[in-house]
DNA sequence: GTCTATATTGTGATAGAC
DNA sequence: GTCTATCACAATATAGAC
């Protein structure tokens, strides 16, 4: 593979990512894609056959980067505080450099939800471990009782809800004022930390 | 306008409400919809005129009916506690009649932010003073000191999000039982509140 | 590998018979 | 008001020159 070939590749991929994750798979069009990329659309079916294929790598590529960030170290035996504060500073700190994920995934996740949830499920999902830790954490009065499924829909939540309402609350809340608005995301790390652990407190 | 009009105007809107929540505007098209509704494509537009005419009565009326149950009381002089309650039964309940509001309602705001936001603002959902009272009630040291911003999208996520992600965690966490995913939300309500007014006690 | 031109199909919209 | 037939154009995809 020539290096001037890999470079065309990559050239394609960040164009399509922009497009796809601005209009969703419905939405986007090759021809903008070669338009952002500065080529022609027979490039993009040159080097990714079609429109689905050239979807998917972006989103496996998206998926891939994005969940074992945020994943990591729910498992580990740190105390509940730690493990809150990892993973809601690993979550926001993630997304607030590709903000247009939550809702990329999400409507996605409507759009198709069987592959969604394949995925996520090959890429190590899976709660049990983590709904057990929370159980124990219970049962040994660290928290308070609650249904470990509410907790950790709760915890999810609060991360990702500001970023897949973001137009309307920007708008809303801040003037449309994006600096305000991501200075406020960035105090949401503490923010939701102390909300999770005031709410949990025996 | 005779019977038989309406009856057909009727029968339309309920189809394309079905396919635009099911597939979003960009994804719904107007031979499903025509399928849906056991007629031809030629009279979807000699009712609607266009799939942009069409979506926009679609778009309105879920807005409608689900923007004012909601906000009602927020701004009524209650207590926090009385106010959260409402809020949250209100919100939950109406979404569990129409669970799929709330990720058409963000995919729709992703695709044209400017018009949704417009048409929240022209149906009164201004949150100053919603704002306004949560820190008259921080003030009165009702509640403990916290950015009425924060405060109020912390609600909001804890109502929207298992709706939102309802296909991923219906499968993850409820091995796609839908009625157990059900009773769950149910629960959700008294679970909300708890975990919002815990989180803010003094 | 990259381009232009074109094939092919899909889709919103309209004309016109009934 | 409702249908069939069709238009006009948009969008994915491919063929073939360079």
């Amino acid at each position: 593979m020539s290096l001037k070939e890999t470079d065309t590749e990559q050239i394609i991929l960040m164009a399509a990512k922009e497009v796809f994750f601005k209009k969703g798979y419905d939405g986007a069009r090759m021809q903008e894609i070669a338009d952002e990329a500065g080529m022609n659309k027979a490039l993009l079916h040159y080097y990714f056959r079609s429109k689905d294929k050239l979807f998917e790598a972006i989103f496996n590529d998206a998926f891939q980067k994005f969940i074992p960030r945020v994943v990591e170290k729910m498992n580990s035996n740190a105390s509940f505080e730690e493990k809150v504060e990892t993973f809601v500073e690993n979550y926001i700190t993630t997304i607030i450099e590709v903000p247009q994920i939550p809702i990329f995934i999400l409507t996605e996740l409507h759009r198709n939800p069987e592959r969604i949830v394949g995925m996520m499920k090959r890429m190590g999902v899976q709660p049990q471990q983590i709904l057990a830790g929370m159980k124990q954490d219970i049962k040994e009065g660290k928290i308070r009782d609650i249904d470990p499924r509410h907790l950790i829909i709760n915890i999810v939540a609060l991360c990702v809800f500001p970023f897949a309402a973001k137009p309307l609350l920007q708008n809303i809340l801040f003037d449309n004022n994006s600096g305000d608005y991501h200075k406020f995301l960035l105090e949401r790390k503490k923010e939701v930390c102390q909300f999770i652990i005031n709410s949990v407190k025996i």
